[in-house]
DNA sequence: ACTCAGCCTGAAACCGCTTCCCAAACGATA
DNA sequence: TATCGTTTGGGAAGCGGTTTCAGGCTGAGT
């Protein structure tokens, strides 16, 4: 069994109490006394019980972050961002995710149970939002919600503002690239993104005096395999000067440019393809994918620090930070790098 | 504050010790009383301090994992794997990854500072393998090293095969699909993957009757762009009649495969070209990369089964388990998929 | 010499829970 | 009725820290 406190205070012959005081540099210690302590913990290689420490203290130093899949580019990136700031901010970072199947209750219970953490950073997938409120409210720490808001919690969040990139994109295609006709690409009809990019799309198509057709429009899975197997088909009726596809994820745009590849239809020349999200494929394909670059690494960072900030303080009023996506201009939208 | 189990107790009119024998199903409750502290439990929402739980039982249910990086599809598979074994075995997983310009000691001190992780599972970089044994055994918890061993430390460990991965790819280039000559793209001459790819490659070379040339192997940076702008440069002077490129890594075989077309060489048709890993990208090129499965995930799994396993039984012997890396033949080989 | 700050240190309470040890209550047996 | 075993419930001792509070020692002021 490891030392405690007790033997560090016997061999460096003080008081419990001293040797805290040292530890924790609370109060005055006089210096050779303190030096005796330090040669003792040095010498048990002695370290803190933590579960005593936090039953005082009521900290534990760790925060949580749940994520509702682990699947993916995404949650990589924002569990990176998240984990670098949590030590920046001299956190460690629980990470848990909802399994199939798990309703809002047992997927929360899994790290309510442990009730040690000091914070939980969350984000919720669309079936879920609705009811974890009240379970979240009895958890009693505070709350950082990613991309999203619940009800009946009070917690800060940081959102990522997509609309405004979608936006980018359909200006960039319309206003710099001269596009004249824009098929859009999208994944599940009920899933919130594509709706969000869908209305974009639509709007800006009317605000440039276009004809929005309505068999331009197709709603995929977000796979590759699955626009891989719509371009074969009708990449070749795609085709033409001045035509685009705006694919909701990097993901299609890369199945969309195979298959016109497989067709010898050129991209971009006569049929340019962008993406949205700017995972890693964008760069590893050809042409490289102009898309939306959409920052989750900065969201996980984001919300812990939103989240040890609240720990630290925690009456502040609850704060919302919103997230820019931001365009970038690579080759497969065929005008050669202009942005403005 | 919380709610605490004597004010279950008064609420219940019972002592604590029967409220803790409820919650603990450890002994002997009349049922009617069961059922008043559970009614009581239940009304005040109370939920027992993790902290003065685990402070008794020498326990937190959370489990590390520890990573040099978390860049890369690698570490989020291995964190995927991780966490759903954790959850399966009733644990929570808490990560952490060495930052650039950690030393050994600095990064674990991340962990150990809040000592209350009841084992370790890590992977370690090159760079630090050498340092952390002894820092690892004053931490004094079961510990799992994912992909290497630690000098001066017992703990059990999971490592991929990736010798006799490279070897089924070898096998499967020489004598099924009849290569005649094979280009060798690796990483950096001091990776270890590199290096115990790079040494297969040879020796099956020499055993199937080939000449080796040292000119054809390339030393490279792993990245996409790196094999990009090799092949741009060289892919013409590869290519001919069962000629191989065996690259070290998908990306690498990604960004020679875009660089052929490019050059309007055809891939596999004038020049075959493989990768290793099979990550997400290896089905998202055209055409689909023959790779080796390397199972970040379910070594994460392992690992995590491994600890938590080892926790239970902390007197086991320590236990080594390979994981087999497994041939993916797809159609950059162009073989057709015939594997024996 | 006596008093009184001011600096250090130690004793002890407390955080919330588990668990050992006992006592009470109860029914069964002699 | 006395004795005994079996449930059932309570009291209290830790677990290893932090923190409050009181007190000892020192040196300066009178």
């Amino acid at each position: 069994m490891p030392a405690s406190i007790e033997d560090v205070a016997r061999l460096a012959n003080v008081s419990i109490s001293t040797v805290s005081r040292v530890i924790n540099r609370r109060a005055l210690v006089n210096e050779e006394t303190c030096k005796r302590v330090e040669a003792a913990i040095r010498e048990l290689s002695y370290r803190p019980n933590a579960f005593a420490r936090g039953l005082m203290l009521r900290k534990s130093g760790i925060v949580g972050l749940v994520l509702p899949d682990l699947h993916g580019e995404f949650y990589s990136e924002i569990i990176r961002g998240a984990n670098v700031q949590a030590r920046e901010m001299g956190h460690n970072l629980l990470i848990s995710s909802a399994m199939p199947g798990d309703d809002a209750e047992s997927w929360l219970s899994a790290i309510g149970q442990h009730a040690l953490v000091d914070g939980l950073a969350m984000m919720v997938s669309d079936t879920m939002v609705a009811g974890v409120g009240p379970t979240l409210a009895q958890l009693n720490v505070p709350i950082v919600v990613l991309d999203d808001e619940i009800e009946g919690v009070e917690h800060d969040a940081v959102i990522i503002d997509q609309q405004q990139g979608a936006q980018a994109m359909m200006d960039h295609l319309l206003k710099d690239c001269g596009a004249k006709r824009v098929f859009f690409v999208g994944g599940l009809e009920t899933n919130i993104d594509t709706q969000a990019r869908y209305k974009v799309y639509k709007d800006s198509l009317k605000n440039a005096g276009l004809k929005f057709h309505k068999e331009d429009v197709y709603h995929l899975d977000f796979t590759y395999e699955s626009a891989y197997r719509l371009a074969l088909d009708t990449v070749k009726s795609w085709a033409g000067p001045q035509h685009f596809v705006f694919a909701a994820n990097d993901e299609m745009a890369a199945g969309i440019i195979a298959g016109a590849n497989a067709k010898s239809v050129e991209v971009p020349k006569e049929l340019a393809v962008v993406g949205f999200d700017d995972t890693r494929v964008a760069q590893m394909i050809q042409p490289p994918l102009t898309t939306v670059h959409v920052p989750m690494s900065k969201m996980g960072a984001t919300a812990i620090e939103l989240l040890c900030r609240r720990i630290a303080e925690p009456e502040r009023a609850p704060q919302k930070v919103s997230l820019e996506a931001e365009l970038v201009v690579r080759s497969s939208c065929g005008c050669g790098g202009k942005k403005d």
